[in-house]
This record gives structure tokens, sequence and C-alpha cells, in this order.
DNA sequence: AGCTATTAATAAGC
DNA sequence: TGCTTATTAATAGCT
């Protein structure tokens, strides 16, 4: 649907490539949200852009949850009819939908950091292979090891503030 | 794009639903298709109709001779348009639709082993959260060791008997 | 990143 | 279930 019909092969030029995957991605994804919306059709979309980028939609995520956290949307009791997350999703305007893009965007981008972890072990052939995988997962638990003493240490200071107001509280009405 | 501009929501009438998704799901096929054909990406695409069925596009799986192992069609020279593929996919018997949801289960179980991978670090809340994700971890970089302890095992016997066979040629025209 | 001339998808209807 | 057609939607080539 373009000035001329364009052949369906391979497009040679990279640059027209890149233009025509970012146009045609957008048309793929909204098609498929789409069928999500009408037909109320769950889906998973996974793929990679020319430059090994992933994208990823997947009706599975709870949407609702993501705009709540997001955006200052209040979310009201739901009626007993429950495609309401079409309703919801299509009410969202373009900040919305660009904050959702966003999140999914950074979640790709740990999915990809994580892309290692998704190998059927049978694939994991070479040493180096293994050794990368190695090294990552070491990567990875250092971050883990380090986030839960930062989540200790903020468990602490939230005990040791928790025990002030409290302190506060027993004294204050007295005051 | 038909005769009236439909509203993004879930359709109600059941049968209408039902038309539209079969319109709508060949729709997003092609499109995926394009997309793979036109800009060399790597997709994978999974989604269920109404009625439960499976329905999967995976550029990966080489269609070509999962059409020719499953389905006894004689795979001829293709002229240029090879939209055949979307086509075909669709024309499953039951034996694909077996073979596809054993895939799916099986990469269901990988992911669900793997799963915990995929959560963004500010999603981790609790200290449970963060432990169990430790241990995890480290039952997995205990595993991959092992298969490195493996592998290096089995390059060792390659090299020995690599040493043995070059023996054996050395010996053999003198024998 | 926008703009249109075109082609392509599809909602209704049969 | 599949074909037809009036319309809307996607997008190829340009800027």
């Amino acid at each position: 649907m373009g000035r001329v019909k364009i052949q369906m092969r391979k497009i040679v030029d990279r640059q027209q490539r890149n233009i025509a995957f970012a146009k045609r991605k957008s048309g793929l994804l909204k098609k498929a949200y789409e069928l999500f919306v009408l037909c109320n059709v769950q889906m998973v979309l996974i793929f990679f852009s020319p430059s090994g980028k992933l994208f990823l939609f997947d009706t599975k995520t709870r949407m609702e949850e993501t705009i709540k956290k997001y955006v200052d949307v209040p979310i009201r009791p739901r009626p007993r009819e429950n495609f309401d997350d079409g309703i919801l999703l299509q009410t969202r305007s373009k900040e919305i939908e660009d904050e959702i893009f966003k999140c999914k965007a950074e979640l790709a981008k740990v999915e990809q950091q994580l892309g290692y972890f998704l190998k059927h072990p049978n694939q994991w052939g070479t040493r180096d292979d293994i050794e990368y995988q190695e090294k990552i997962l070491e990567e990875t638990l250092d971050k883990v090891r380090s986030r839960k003493k930062c989540l200790e240490a903020q468990n602490e200071a939230f005990d040791a503030s928790n025990c002030l107001l409290q302190t506060d509280v027993e004294i204050s009405p007295s005051g």
C-alpha cells in the first residue's frame, strides 16, 4: 500500500530495509493489538530489529497493572463484564501509549540482557558459549547479592524509622 | 478498512467475533510473514483462536521442512512469490497441531524454569524474592559449571582420540 | 520525522 | 464458508 507495489523479497538496501522495518513494525504491533482487543485473543509476539533489538508484545502482561503503576489513572471498581481491559486500553492517550511502549522497551532491554538464559541447554554447544554463560551468571549473581544487601539495609533503616515513629506517636499525644 | 470504521473494543457478538478473527488472523500472519521476508526479521508469533486453537508463526522453523515432513505435499521449486508458507501453515493437520503443542509445552517448561530471570530487578520487591533469585542463580551456575567440566572432559577425550587417529594414520601406510 | 498517492485490508452484505 | 465491494487503513517513495 504505497506509491508502488513492491516485490515480496528481502529489501537489499540496508537503509531502506531499516525504514521499512520501522514502519512495518508499528503496523504489525497495531494489528496484533487490534486482534487482541477485538477478538479477545491471547498472544505473544517476539521479534528482532535488523540491529538485533528485541521487541515483545504479550497480551498476558497485566496491562492494567502497568497503566496503574506508571500513569496516574484512578482505577475504578470493575463491573461484571470483564473485557474492560480492552476498553480501558482503548481510552489510552498518546502519553499512556508512549509510557507503555517505554515500559515494554525497557522490558525488552532487560530480556535481551538476560537472553542468554532463554537458550535451551542443549543448544549450548561450544566452550565459549559456556564460558560466556558462566560469566553472565556470575555477574547477575553479583547484582542480585548487592541488591539483597541494599534491601537489607533499607529494611534496617525502615525498622529504625518505624521505631522512631512509634516513639513519636507515643510521645506526641502527651506533649 | 471496511464499509464502516469500527470501534476498538471487543466485538460482543460471538459469531461476528469469530468472523473478524478468521479475517484478521490471516491478515496478521501475512503482515508477520512480510516483515520476515522484506526485512529479514526473525520472529515468533503465538496466539489462540476464540475456540482455543493454537496458531504459531515461527520464522526460525524451517517451514518448508516442516511442511514436507507433516503434509503430503510435493515441494515444487518455488516461484518468486513465497507466501505459500503462511497459507500452508494454516492447513495444519492434527499431527502438526500436536507437534506444535509439544514444542510449545517444552518452550513453556524452559520459560518457567528460566522465568525468574525475566523479571525486572525493580520488580523484585521482597527479601524472599531476592533470596529465591539468588538460590536459582546459584543452582544454574552450578549446572553450567558442571556442563563446562563435562565439555572439557569431552574435548580432552576428543584430543586424545584425535591423537590416536593421527598415530593410526602414520602407522597404517607402513603396515 | 512528516506527506500523499497508491495499494492493501477488511466490514458488511450475499 | 467463501466471494464481492465500498471504505478505511497502511505504507512506498519523497522531502
